[in-house]
DNA sequence: TTATTAATCTATTAAATTGGTAGATTATAT
DNA sequence: ATATAATCTACCAATTTAATAGATTAATAA
């Protein structure tokens, strides 16, 4: 399952992301529109910020805004920021790749095996999915 | 991620499918072969029996087996027992399903839509991969 | 240059989940 | 009866997740 972290973000960047002009959007209006609560939300931006997929802007006139285009912000990258490894062992992860403690020989490991088939799918498919694919998806 | 719990589950299913004959096993015993903590694996343990998948019995020759067939013993069952929901979303599930808080109308969501191909593409191999899959794979 | 605006930073806190333990109780075989 | 071994009840510690509060810094405009 997703967290609750990984949802907003997901609602705050389509949000963003549905902006005709990149002009700064306060936190507080993506807060009310998107119904994430703004403390938390500032947290999330600030990532997404840091991450490079958002920038933000001070002062009066200031909010947050889409940075990298909607095509290259991928599915994949945003669950990892947000949710950690996509696959379901560290045995299998790519990105998160920790050696298992219990079997020693990964190549028998049944569990290993079939997670790497998970893995291998699920990976086809959100990366290479990206914020205009969702865009493309809503009315 | 699968919880510990999970990845205990099958430690103790695949041990107990290596067995010969269907001679009960002892849980200490059990403990000592996988490694899982002895009481933490009582309740995995009972678990599997009330769903079936082992048996036991009391006293003296006691002990745990396998009482369902391998090739019957799916994966996907076992996730859903220790870990939960398959799915990434609850709106997307189809075994805990809840509608979704925020967006009204599932068809134009586009984290719905993604989100479904990724159950679908992940259940395509979990439910037809068994307890007996994955003693095959190892040595 | 000062007031206002709005993001940023630091720190805590509450709630939920996960992982694990202890001990009494019940069922079975000899 | 006695020893054995699963079962049940209850609890606890650690971690993660979700959320909040308040001080600080940066930008704008008057």
């Amino acid at each position: 399952m997703l967290s609750k972290k990984t949802k907003y973000a997901f609602h705050a960047l389509t949000f963003l992301g549905k902006q005709e002009d990149k002009k700064p959007v306060l936190i507080s209006e993506i807060s009310k529109e998107t119904k994430v609560p703004k403390k938390f939300l500032e947290s999330i931006l600030l990532d997404l910020r840091k991450a490079g997929i958002l920038n933000s802007k001070m002062g009066k006139g200031g909010g947050y805004y889409l940075l990298k285009d909607a095509e290259l912000v991928l599915m994949a990258d945003v669950i990892r920021m947000f949710n950690g490894p996509i696959a379901l062992l560290p045995c299998v992860s790519l990105n998160y790749y920790e050696p298992c403690e219990e079997c020693s020989t990964e190549v028998d490991c049944g569990l290993h095996i079939m997670m790497l088939q998970v893995r291998d799918e699920t990976l086809k498919i959100l990366e290479k999915k990206s914020l205009r694919d969702m865009l493309n998806a809503e009315g």
